[in-house]
DNA sequence: CTAGATGCAAACTGTTTGCTCCGGT
DNA sequence: ACCGGAGCAAACAGTTTGCATCTAG
């Protein structure tokens, strides 16, 4: 994403470590992929069966604030978490919703070009690419949507 | 956006002009900015009072599927569209919301970066910028968010 | 005349919030 | 002990859908 647009509103207060926030924080790492709020919350409730899927908005949510996870949000599709914190663009597969990372610098480059280009004060960018996952070349389908190739999402980053 | 994202799944089976079809891309093509489906739906409303919400979504989903619309999805916000067919990026307020369009041409030159950097196939790429427009710099506000200077959208495109 | 479009209302999905009780520091 | 956090359930916003009725071609 490269931008400031999740920052801290004034930094943070100070992160209280929950025990939910711990496990939370070791799912979205030990996750294969980029995790919805929902994928998430699934895989924590197998340690902590009680939590409740507010908690893990909420949670994600103040984690993203202190940059301990980054949120990722392409298009209207349901967001996703990143444990990464180092900033890097994404790629969506058109067919199957799976989400990876590309591994290309952040361009700043273009917030100059749109700094000249608008009256705005330009702070960050998001850039995405989309295309087709390998799995979806191989196994036909140009552009099915749900139609159910591979997973929704998952799948190493 | 510069992608083929919401490209005709066989190209246009034919599109019917209906009446509304007709209404709600003249409503799109005089709009100010980049009005959410619900805007567009109070805008039309005034000519064709008993249109309905869900009439709105399909048409302007089919009309984006001829490319007679674009439609604009930048992280969760809710969706906006464009009448303008021409591929390019936006920008958008961080404070009030607002959508305007870049005045840059479409850096292809993206693609073929992300195409080395992962296994997919690239098909296109969406590029936004995150800002403060003039509006909210003038009347400061760092990065408030809702906490309404600008209205939430509307604006010159 | 008929496939496809409309209006309406209900359903859904993803996300947020109010409240009371609980646990970290 | 105190204050923020957790759990729960209800509320929300945006978008989609089923169905009976119209209408453009």
């Amino acid at each position: 994403m490269v931008t400031i647009m999740d920052r801290p509103r004034s930094e943070g207060p100070k992160l209280r470590m929950t025990r939910q926030r711990r496990v939370l924080l070791d799912a979205l790492r030990q996750a294969e992929g980029h995790p919805t709020a929902d994928e998430v919350y699934r895989t924590v409730r197998r340690r902590l069966p009680r939590i409740s899927l507010g908690t893990v908005y909420r949670n994600l949510e103040v984690l993203s604030q202190h940059g301990l996870v980054r949120k990722i949000e392409l298009g209207t599709a349901p967001r996703r978490f990143d444990a990464e914190a180092t900033s890097h663009y994404h790629i969506r597969c058109l067919s199957c919703g799976r989400v990876d990372d590309v591994d290309m610098r952040p361009q700043v480059t273009l917030e100059r070009a749109a700094r000249s280009a608008t009256d705005y004060e330009v702070t960050g960018h998001r850039l995405d690419f989309l295309g087709l996952c390998r799995h979806c070349v191989t196994h036909g389908d140009g552009a099915g949507k749900g139609s159910g190739p591979g997973r929704p999402n998952q799948g190493g980053a």
